[in-house]
DNA sequence: TATTTTGTTGCATAGGCAGTCAAAAATTCA
DNA sequence: TGAATTTTTGACTGCCTATGCAACAAAATA
């Protein structure tokens, strides 16, 4: 007897918005075959489809997502948690995993963190609007990690690991970014190194870090490390306490982010009148759009944000469809980008 | 009869989720009351709560968002419909406005638009998904505005205003900003004016343009005006064109915003070779973060994002809970930047 | 023409939750 | 202690759509 009362058919702009019922009796047809009309497949003849779809149109019906989604038990959502978006990189990345998830007829729902704490009110919204998966680029517990696992939703982690928990992942190699950015620098007679982290709890900062101190390390070379925090005022402070650690006696500097590198290299021009790279090289990582600038031009490894972002998405749906398929983590190799930032050949 | 079927409880973890009916049968209560426990406001004895948290607790339980937004007729979710993110100014903007949602309970659907033809697909899952609300940094045809109030859900313009269609909206004012750099350019005596547009489609870039034109008009001075697309190198080929045209007799630059100044500022010094602000002065419009690096130090107007977005978020839930507010466009004036890519004071 | 096959359609129900209403329990007051 | 409140509770219904099933019509085959 659902909505059998009614008896007037009701249109958008008129206060309450109609129903796959209203067009129904519009067309004169049941609601069953209003709710065929828009599933592809179904099974609905061309004239009957015809009629009902001018109904819709005319009484501007679309299909309800939420009590599609109720009984599908499909919301074609997708949560995407970011930490920092001002982080000038992830802008890129968030447009190209909408856009590629909307290729596949999935909507994101958004959470932008700024806290740790913001990560349990995220995940309690989640959890709530039964999304089909999640990608997520920012900073997990394993306990965290472990309730997607309890929820069923299938979680692809962005540029970090499960730090323990078996999960799936899409991550930029740093040691292998680090290695051809450290190689190249020693080849070139580079002998005392300062390096610039990001955050303490940054998993990228990490890796990057030991990626360089390992390679310097194979190399009989090791490295000055002071902390920064992925900003431009990083690059700038880290300098100036590199060179005074080492009485202006530095050679090459590593720092774990383009931000920083280029905050880098206008403290050594500006402050320490340097000129680049013939008095000091510079390094980052990353290949955002400001470290392409003329002014800049920092000798950095590049991410492949297109297949990162292609293959997060295709893991994220793959594990949506099939939910037994095991974690995977996908390691994708930057592209060195020589820049003009850092001397990577001999003196004359 | 809805599940009553069912006599074993369900929990996550187990392959299906529960429901508010396996809590119930869980803490001994009744579906009900089991709703009312996650209802702010509802009757319920604070045993009767405790004890039926405790079971939520137990079973990972948490109330289906689209089921009860299937009910009250409130997804508490609100569009974000963006153009290119990868304008630099965004990502603030984006993360402003998702924590100023979710510190109100709502969530954001994000839509990023490469193309015109994008937003009528995004509309289409706008209305699908019944979001409480909209707040839009993108075109919007006339149609496609009125579709809005056809399917009552407010919405409130970024940076935009109705075309025709009275829409509430927020905006930085464009002219006041622009005569503020004019006023002070002209008063430090510069003549030769030249302004890089942003693209032709784009309301901020008419605005601002017009707004220079406007008061350069009011002076008694004009501007040679050349195309941009808002993008850096656009920065670059902009002033080249302008130093072709008036062989080289050019004395300030008007750029439709910052990442245009900033490429005219890196063109300015390594292609001619010149001296800023002493050779030519320059300035942009927006305040973003490379603006402010010290290579640059764009002379600019800073929008004032934090009261801008406070204003658009507010705007859209007062129109959710009054659907009968009328369009409202609320103008912000922006912030002058003295910076150092323009001389503002006459000379010697 | 009788029968099978193919293709459409409507009925009825499920999906998970919120709100109404009346009954039950707890509380207050005399 | 009993009556009058007040609070709490549960049964039931509706929100809107998708789908299995049975009924049906149309087309194809024998």
């Amino acid at each position: 007897m659902t909505s059998a009362k009614r008896t007037e058919i009701r249109q958008a702009g008129t206060g309450e918005r109609p129903t796959s019922y209203d067009v129904a009796l519009l067309a004169g047809v049941s609601q069953s075959a209003v709710s065929r009309c828009f599933r592809a497949g179904a099974s609905i003849a061309p004239k009957t489809r015809a009629r009902v779809l001018a109904a819709a149109r005319e009484l501007d019906y679309l299909p309800n997502a939420m009590a599609s989604g109720l009984i599908t038990r499909r919301s074609n959502l997708v949560a995407v948690l970011i930490s920092n978006l001002t982080n000038l990189y992830y802008p890129e990345v968030l447009a190209e995993i909408t856009k590629r998830l909307s290729d596949n007829g999935i909507r994101v729902l958004l959470f932008t963190l700024q806290a740790e704490s913001d990560v349990d009110a995220a995940l309690d919204q989640v959890w709530r609007y039964r999304v089909d998966g999640a990608i997520v680029a920012a900073r997990l517990s394993p306990a965290q990690l472990h309730d997607f696992a309890r929820h069923h939703v299938p979680v692809v982690l962005y540029n970090r690991l499960g730090d323990g928990e078996p999960v799936a992942s899409v991550c930029c190699d740093s040691l292998g970014g680090e290695r051809q950015l450290v190689d190249r620098l020693v080849g070139a007679g580079h002998k005392r190194f300062g390096i610039i982290t990001g955050p303490d709890d940054s998993y990228v900062s990490q890796e990057r870090v030991r990626g360089a101190q390992v390679r310097l390390g194979h190399h009989g070379h090791h490295a000055l490390v002071v902390n920064g925090a992925f900003d431009y005022v990083s690059g700038a402070n880290g300098l100036k306490a590199l060179m005074a650690q080492t009485d202006g006696n530095l050679d090459a500097l590593i720092c774990a982010n383009d931000l920083m590198a280029i905050g880098a290299v206008d403290c050594a021009r500006n402050i320490f009148g340097l000129s680049l790279p013939a008095d000091l090289s510079i390094v980052g990582f990353d290949g955002v759009a400001p470290a392409f600038w003329a002014n800049y031009r920092i000798s950095t490894i590049r991410q492949p944000v297109r297949r990162m972002t292609e293959a997060a998405v295709a893991m994220v749906i793959e594990r949506i469809e099939d939910s037994a398929l095991p974690p995977e983590a996908r390691s994708f190799a930057g592209d060195f980008i020589e820049g003009a930032s850092a001397r990577f050949t001999t003196l004359g």
